[in-house]
This record gives C-alpha cells, sequence and structure tokens, in this order.
DNA sequence: CACAAAGATGAACGATGTTCAATATAAAAA
DNA sequence: TTTTTATATTGAACATCGTTCATCTTTGTG
C-alpha cells in the first residue's frame, strides 16, 4: 500500500477545490476565506498549503473546473451543421445562460488576478483555448481567404465583443438593464457579427 | 477665519486622492495599501478615515478623476459632423490609446468592487453617462425609428463590445495579441457596429 | 514491535484595513 | 492677550487575513 499516501493528498486536493468551488459559488471570489475553504474540506489551515503553493494555486483550479463545465454547456448547445448566425446566436445565448447561472463562478473566471509580475501558468491558458475553437471553427467559413491566425484572433474578437456586452452588465457598472433587454442585445449583437464582411 | 478648517480637510482630501492616482498609477489597484496613500499624501494612517468613509471611497474618486480625464481625451478625439464610421472609429482607437497610455488607472476603472451588498453610489454611476451621450448621438441618426431608451441601451452595447476587446487583451488572458492586431481588430469592430443594420 | 520517513496540524508571524482614546490645533470668549 | 471650548489630527491598538514551520501523527518497512 504504497499509493495510499498519494491517494490522501488527491483526496485532499480534490475537497479542497469542492470546496473552494463552493464558497466562490456562494459568497464570491472577494469572499473567499482561505481558513473557510481548509474548514469546509474537513483538513487544517496548513493542510491547503501542503497541495498548492498558495491560494491563488487553488483559485486556478477551481477556474479550470469552471471552464470545462462551461466547455460542455456550449458544446451542448451547437449543432455542427447549422448555419453561422444560428451558431454564433446558441453560443453566445448558452454562454449568457451559464454566466447567469454560476455568476460568482464565471466572474472569478475574469476577476483573478495574478500576483505583481507572476503571469497565468501556461496549462490555464491552453484551457481558454476552445473558447476560440468554438467560434474559429463556423467563421473560417466566412473568411476564406484568412490564415488561421487571422481567423483565431478575429474569433477571439467576437467573444470578446459577446462577453464585454455580457461582462459590463453582471458587473451592475452603468446603468443596469433587465435580463430580457440584455438578451435581445446579446442577440442583436451575435447577429451583427454573424452577418459582417470586414 | 472660519473657513480655514474646511480648506485644510479640502487639501488634504485633494492630497489623498493625488497620492491614491499616483499609487495606483505605478503600481496598480491591486498594491494599493491605506498606509502608502496616506505616507504619500503626507498625513497619518487615521487621516484617510477622517475623509473617507473607507478605500473604496477614496477609489471612487480616483476612478471619477480618470473618467473625466478619459472624457476630455474622447471628446478631444471627436468632430461632430463626421460620418457614424468615421466617429465610431476615432472613439475606439482614441479608447485604446487612453487604456495603454494609463493602463493601471484604466483597469481600476473596472477592477474595483463594492464590498458585499454595497452598491457604487449614484453620483458615480452617473459619471459613466458621458460615454453612452458619446456613441448615442451619432447612432441616433441610424437608428431613427428608435426611442431613446432603446439608443441608449445600443450604445451601451456597443461600447461595450469594444470594451471588452481591450479589456480581454490587456488583462493577458487568452492567447496575447501585438498592439498593432489589437489595434486591427479594434478598427475592423468599429467598422462592423458603425456600418450595422439591426 | 521498533524505527524511519512523510504528512498533518494549528499556533505564531507579518501585513492589512479600520478604530478611537489621547493629543494638538484652531475658534471663540473673556 | 489669555483662557476656554470645540474640532481636527495622530498613531498605537485591534481584528482579520495569507502564509510558515516546529511539532506531533500517521504510515511504511525490517
Amino acid at each position: 500500500m504504497a499509493a495510499k499516501r498519494q491517494t490522501k493528498k488527491e483526496d485532499l486536493k480534490a475537497r479542497l477545490i469542492v470546496a473552494g468551488t463552493e464558497l466562490i459559488r456562494e459568497q464570491g471570489l472577494k469572499n473567499l476565506r482561505a481558513r473557510d475553504i481548509a474548514e469546509r474540506a474537513g483538513s487544517a489551515l496548513g493542510g491547503l498549503y501542503t497541495v498548492f503553493d498558495d491560494l491563488d494555486g487553488l483559485i486556478l483550479h477551481v477556474n479550470s473546473g469552471t471552464l470545462k463545465r462551461l466547455e460542455t454547456a456550449l458544446n451542448a448547445a451547437i449543432s455542427p451543421s447549422t448555419n453561422i448566425e444560428e451558431t454564433f446566436l446558441s453560443l453566445s445565448l448558452a454562454y449568457l445562460r451559464f454566466a447567469l447561472a454560476e455568476r460568482n463562478l464565471w466572474s472569478a473566471l475574469f476577476e483573478h488576478r495574478m500576483p505583481e509580475g507572476v503571469s497565468v501558468p501556461e496549462w490555464h491558458l491552453a484551457e481558454h483555448a476552445f473558447l476560440i475553437g468554438l467560434i474559429a471553427t463556423p467563421l473560417s467559413r466566412q473568411m476564406p481567404d484568412a490564415s488561421c491566425d487571422e481567423v483565431a484572433i478575429r474569433a477571439r474578437t467576437f467573444f470578446a465583443a459577446i462577453h464585454g456586452v455580457l461582462s459590463l452588465s453582471l458587473e451592475g457598472r452603468f446603468i443596469g438593464i433587465t435580463t430580457e433587454a440584455l438578451e435581445h442585445e446579446i442577440t442583436v449583437l451575435a447577429g451583427i457579427l454573424a452577418r459582417s464582411r470586414s
């Protein structure tokens, strides 16, 4: 039973991530406390630091899980053979629904900042790629003369546009609008982008 | 000389805001410390709390100043009689230049969150209105059948779209792109939005 | 069972935002 | 001017946070 220690450590890691996820979901990233996480995970305070370098490390893993669930949600929203406008609309509305349903976890994806000088690790940056891919696939049919990189950059731009609308709304800055109005604006913007010829 | 106390308090307030602005500019909102602000403003730590309720109050005033400078920069970028596409493009690029030149202060505008349950005060929400107005004016000519509210909401959507592209880039999340590519994407998106018919 | 190695623990540390009794200063009164 | 009162300024003290590490427990081995 030489693997027991390894197993226990992985159990602890999993429990810590679950606890962190629940706490962010319930109270938001800003109210996340190391002591609360440890308590909910049933470990001592120090246990957290035997698994992760610091709180940021745990938050990255929580965000990683959130991204995976977002990927599942978005993949379920599209059917491969429909046209671009339909696809953009479905993706945008699925993104809206996910953000509304998991507000705090979704916010944590973008609110979290690494400490001064430290940059987001490569493995976590790569996890965002599917978002670009989801948009790039239908978009490439609309940009037949563009290179792969150009399509990827444009896909990123389109995602950022939709994301910006959602983000600014849910942040509660500016004048708030109703969910119906937000859904309408997202629909309109998705249409504009899908029909656009740069 | 019954006004001397009032004057001194206003002096202190101004010095604190200047100190906060400089510190955010140099080190970012995340590294802002009450002790550093007080020291740079030449007051005791407690002095900060005789002027503002808490650090959030000071940050709101710093953001207020940043918004005023942004307003000046954007107003200088547009000439009233040019067409919509030209106006959107000028505004977008001026916004890009402002964000690049004042990265940390610009980030603070959107990174800052009020504590649990407290919402941004009305006077500060109202300060964002000019951004909507700047876009709504040319946009209303393109949406002749729409109500004022509808135009304002659409203006907000268009601003959010451009802002999202900038935001996602400067956050360093996703794959980073060069400043030239960013400028190009902003240009393309501004054109798409200006020519859009919903 | 005894012993070594690794893991878990939580008191302690330094840093932070905020408060408030004590002090210093300005305004008013004598 | 001198005294008295009201206000403003101060910074030590407090509560809370992330993080560390000496200590204790548990696990694996001969």
